[in-house]
DNA sequence: GTGGTCTAGACCACG
DNA sequence: GTGGTCTAGACCACT
């Protein structure tokens, strides 16, 4: 799986890679178990510093999405994955709802919203479909 | 209408405040044309800088929800408001994706996460019906 | 001659104010001895402060626009206006500076931008022809 | 390249920042690419705060002339300049009215004022050439 | 070390 | 009284 950053956005380059590790693991790229690079070759392959990418592996960690062994290094987690617990609903829920008051003053319908979480979702079962 | 910081969080005031007031025109309770309250009342009213403030309106002001007059201080935006154009929408895609990525590990299907929205969207919805 | 403000804008309303009635006497919309509506009643018409629209009297009396008169109010320059001197070359060379600076990073060639002035210049000369 | 500060001008400090900076592209003095010093030590070589530095740093990231990287700090955008699209061309042709307007009145031909156009770009052109 | 955020306090232009 | 500008000084996140 490719990894790439972005220098010029606003979101940490350790949120990025997070985000961009979660959603291979959405898209089935990654699948439990499987091991993500050491952190010093993913820090060289993107010519960014250590700290950055531990920073981003420790985030997954602390979320429940990799384990860290001593000798494997950093791999997908083999249990399942968090739950979609309450506290988990409400959190999606605030994340939510700037986007959707945005939404919402420009004119979207509940419709057309729908239609665009729709065709995220495809995006991501379409790449699971193609086991790309 | 009310509004209230979170000193604690990891987003800065200035978005909270910028949030919070697209929130009320989404939910009808700021009207076009309706005034803001000064930035050294709400900054003394939520007893934070009147700084902060004004960065809040001037973000609001960059991205066309209100207008900033001379004298009259800070209204919201008259004319209609930013339509929902392409660069919008894909700017809408791009923030739904981590959502919907960690949703989609977390077990949530395409029909739960449509119906987290629709009831964001029930919110904004009933509070302008109640004209609250 | 109509006049009109734009509270919105970054200019102060007296610069504009200012900036109309200097464009009324290039296009030859006001003539010298031409008398400029009183104060009272043009801050009437515009909805505005009797303060801003004398300032802006002020400032073309400064700038050798308009003369004030006890008797008659303001009325546009009798005599030759202001020269165009060396010092006033200067000026205009410094504020044309900025202006075509961002003209080159934006790609625009000499030729592109001498057509823009043209054009303007046309603006006020049409007007003019045809003596509206 | 050398900057230098007004502390006297009605335009802002950070406005003429931001002048000097976009004049210093348009005379390919300054490079794509090309860092400009962090806002602490431009500040404390102009004498003035850092957080004006910032300002005009943030105005120039918002009209696309830098990009500000996380660590790396503000580097003389990377791609095409913004291009001179229909807005700007209406908002060139708005700040050259009052312009042309004065220079009209102050009895400037057509030729004069292209005359002295082209003066100002030759300055850029020649500094250009000149590799200064 | 970088910029981002926030605070505090000041003066000014505008209306 | 409004926002705009500037200063000074502080802490923090990111790298």
């Amino acid at each position: 799986m490719l990894l790439h950053v972005d220098l010029q956005s606003e979101t940490p380059i350790y949120t990025q890679l997070a985000h961009q590790i979660i959603e291979g693991i959405a898209r089935k790229q990654l699948l439990p178990g499987e091991p993500l690079p050491s952190v010093r070759s993913m820090a060289a392959d993107l010519g960014i510093n250590l700290h950055t990418v531990n920073k981003a592996y420790n985030l997954l960690k602390q979320n429940g999405f990799v384990q860290i062994n001593r000798k494997q290094g950093v791999v997908i987690h083999l249990d399942a994955f968090p739950a979609a617990d309450e506290q988990y609903l409400l959190r999606l829920q605030k994340q939510m709802r700037p986007l959707i008051a945005e939404a919402i003053c420009r004119g979207l319908t509940n419709e057309q919203f729908k239609k665009m979480g729709e065709q995220v979702f495809a995006q991501f079962k379409d790449a699971e479909a193609d086991g790309i």
